[in-house]
DNA sequence: GCCAACGTTGGC
DNA sequence: GCCAACGTTGGC
């Protein structure tokens, strides 16, 4: 599928800026990183199938001082084999993954831009219109969310960049 | 650090 | 197939 077929889809991925922040992105080669490590089927899902070269994706500080939307990244490699998954000295390997058969799946993602100002999780909630967003529902852990477009354009204003 | 909510595992 | 136990996530 071109990324002209269909419209364009938003998400949003969650980091432990401890682990990996926007920042981070921001400082590597070509601003791009491999979105690995994510061990759950839901998300899975979403990387393998569903998040497609062009879609945009807010990326989200968790356990962070505040919690928050930091900043815009775009996918730019569609899913394809996590290769952590294989290797038995990282922690996210899966001894039950085969290489002629994945389990786990990964995109790549370049940053765009950071947020002027972050938008936090306390921010976002009471919002009109955010009422079910994904990352606002009780108990929601899921590490790779779909994002209306209209979420999308509510936050990218409270942010102060363009939804383009 | 606490703990609620969630996903996975495994005994039956 | 049920469900208790466990490990993890992630806000607070």
């Amino acid at each position: 599928m071109t990324p002209a077929s269909r419209a364009r889809r938003y998400w949003l991925v969650k980091s432990e800026p401890e682990t990996f922040s926007f920042d981070d992105l921001l400082a590597r080669p070509d601003r791009t990183t491999h979105w690995d490590g994510v061990r759950n089927y839901q998300a899975r899902n979403l990387l393998r199938d569903d998040m497609k070269q062009g879609d945009l994706v807010f990326f989200y500080h968790s356990s962070a001082d505040p919690t928050a939307i930091v900043g815009i990244a775009e996918v730019v490699r569609e899913g394809y084999p996590d290769p952590t998954a294989f290797d038995p000295k990282d922690s996210h390997y899966d001894s039950k993954s085969r290489k002629e058969e994945p389990t786990w799946f990964m995109v790549d993602l370049r940053a765009r831009e950071p947020f002027p100002k972050p938008v936090t999780l306390a921010a976002l909630r009471g919002v009109k219109g955010l009422e079910k967003m994904v990352l606002l529902q009780k108990g929601s852990r899921l590490s790779v969310q779909p994002v209306t477009a209209g979420e999308w354009e509510i936050i990218c204003r409270l942010a102060g960049v363009s939804a383009k």
